[in-house]
DNA sequence: GACGAATTGACTATATATAGTCAATTATTG
DNA sequence: CAATAATTGACTATATATAGTCAATTCGTC
């Protein structure tokens, strides 16, 4: 047991960085990258506007890198701050029509190129695949949380 | 079919930066890191000796990287080079005493640590996980051969 | 409402990744 | 064997990640 999930593991670092270089290819024309593409999902698919703290922590990841990202985002118009009822400098980030129109650009992008990765895959063995990954997220989340 | 590729595939982004967070503090004591540790197993597990370049291959990272790292590590008696016959500037890297111990020592600390996140897993859905993850990284491998 | 705890953005340090370039060296091909 | 191509390590640039610290601000509790 323990030995095919050391095998699948180095499979998920093998992955994630072969993920990443071709996200970084697929939306490089629109100014974005992996890591910016990402960014600007949460923003998107957020109800409504978030500070950068709550991005991050929807995301699994570093305020200080989530928020360096925004920033220059910022820096090039992908998205704004609006102000923040609930507090003074915790602003909200929001999506500009440059932002918008990337985003929409970038999802309609990767829809044939993840068909295409998906292609003849088995459904029973995709739903397999989520059941398992999600178990060990929760579990070394966990983990995480009680290192803190 | 697409949808649900999209959602694993955040997973994955999701799975390595908890499971590098988390192999850095098991091996943290040893004076290593999970980069490291992955660099010192393709070192340990090749039959033979081999320059930078042939271990950045069997891990699919590039050679820049893990020069540097192999760097540091001969720094701190961890790895030696060899003469390599075939090859005046690109020296063989081997273990000394002290990088063998500690992979040694890792992978001892690590044994526990992977059947406990691997109870109660379904053997299937393990089974079925790496065939998807393995398709996966195959058709991406491909395709980045392809770019270049 | 005062006081301590938690959150937030700003700044910094460090590790790791992809990527480009160059000279030295080796392999290949005609 | 000479010319060319491919490989390799060294150097550099840049992007992204975890992580620590600090002051400003908000929240919770008494």
């Amino acid at each position: 047991m323990g030995s095919a999930l050391s095998l699948l593991i180095l499979d998920v670092f093998r992955l994630n960085g072969l993920l990443l270089a071709e996200g970084d290819r697929l939306v490089a024309d629109l100014g974005l990258t992996s890591a910016r593409w990402q960014v600007l999902g949460a923003i998107a698919l957020a109800e409504t506007p978030q500070p950068v703290a709550w991005l991050a922590r929807s995301m699994g990841l570093y305020r200080q890198g989530v928020q360096r990202i925004v920033n220059e985002l910022k820096q090039e118009g992908f998205v704004a701050f609006a102000d923040n009822p609930h507090h003074r400098r915790a602003k909200l980030v929001t999506l500009t029509k440059k932002g918008r129109a990337a985003f929409e650009t970038a999802d309609r992008t990767q829809k044939p190129w993840v068909n295409r990765l998906a292609k003849g895959l088995n459904t029973v063995d995709l739903a397999a695949t989520r059941r398992v990954l999600a178990t060990l997220r929760q579990r070394l989340e966990e983990e995480a949380r009680e290192d803190d």
